[in-house]
DNA sequence: GCAATGATTTGAACACTGTCAAGATAGAGG
DNA sequence: CCTCTATCTTGACAGTGTTCAAATCATTGC
């Protein structure tokens, strides 16, 4: 009825069909068995389809990388909130939402912070990125008590995202045992190791 | 003359040839711009050819990565150096020296951490990337005055690899600025982060 | 010195991949 | 009804990694 949520054309809506059978395949085979052919094929349309609607493959998975960013950002929002009011809690939980992210959805991860397999000049997904960066950097300026345009905190910003990325890199690798034992190192190893890092706002910030 | 170095058969040493020019194509034109063909277009040698000495593409470009990890260990090494007798410092300087790995051979450092181009199961990959970790925590343990098995230097550890990579992966990423840029920041930036995110003795060890 | 051996390389095939140009199709708007 | 435009198919092309029988050649044994 409403021409943009079902402009029934040829198939119905090819390029929702397209990004939600790309996201199986993410979740089947991960991103190494992704072809974009599969995914046409999974859609039910020719190998040249999606051409007209992604341009090309980087269009694709760039689309599917910008939903994942969107969902990583609520999983950020749902992890600070149960930091309750301290501002070292609220940043701790956002780390936490950010691993659950990596954990619940490891295909998109792995995409997400490919850039060989994305558009770069994609504006869609520069503002998603940005909105994940000021998410942290808002937190990080809270619990720093500092301005959020400060260096300080764009600084810190960047080793908090660094720990979690890389813990979460760990996570997915398999380094932590298997999806029962990761639920609990998320909750256990994780404030450990956010607590033995945690950004020090005694030294001198000015050098 | 020694069969083991110069065993010259039809190519001559058609195994490290392949090597280097896949060293080369990394350099020149990034991972992205590798094919197994075009590395042995370059050794001068048909496209069925390195079948016989790596198997797949996955052993070629594991070996690369193995000799990768051998020369990121000789600058962690030369880095640690640098720090003199202070454990800080030295680990400090660990840290620029896998800063300025990255920095020095991209292409290489791009694929060391692509496992879905490397062959996990290789015995050799496994053994030089726990080498490499083994510097790590060494250099750790000595910092945090605690034993070079115990739980807390590893988790320490990993907390210190993900700073320094997250910085790498910032540096490569251009957010750094130019080459010219760049440097300065691994000697300015750097120390300020790793100042920041320092391992905390003093906490609960055990919970 | 010479033939046999076995490692090394070739060449052609196969099943894939992403992209492109040209034609078929079908719904929308006049 | 008829055109028009976006959508999709078809068929081709260049390129990829892998496989395998056949050809090549250094080495080994005689």
């Amino acid at each position: 009825m409403d021409p943009a949520s079902k402009s029934g054309y040829h198939h119905g809506d090819l390029r929702d069909a397209l990004v939600s059978a790309t996201d199986r395949i993410l979740v089947e085979r991960g991103l190494d068995g992704f072809s974009l052919r599969e995914a046409a094929r999974r859609a039910g349309v020719s190998a040249g389809a999606p051409a007209h609607h992604f341009g090309s493959v980087y269009g694709l998975l760039t689309e599917v990388a910008i939903r994942g960013f969107e969902e990583l950002v609520a999983f950020l929002k749902a992890g600070e909130a149960e930091g309750g009011s301290d501002p070292l809690a609220r940043l701790h939980g956002q780390g936490r939402g950010y691993v659950r992210f990596a954990v619940a959805f490891p295909g998109r991860f792995d995409l997400m912070f490919r850039k060989d397999r994305l558009d770069d000049a994609n504006e869609r997904l520069r503002l998603v990125g940005a909105s994940a960066r000021h998410e942290l950097e808002r937190a990080m300026a809270a619990c720093l008590g500092r301005d959020i345009s400060s260096p300080h905190v764009a600084l810190a910003a960047l080793g908090a995202w660094s720990l979690v990325h890389g813990f979460a890199h760990l996570a997915l690798d398999g380094k932590l045992g298997g999806p029962a034992a990761m639920a609990s190192a998320i909750d256990e190893m994780l404030p450990q190791l956010l607590a033995m890092y945690r950004p020090d706002r005694e030294q001198s910030g000015d050098a």
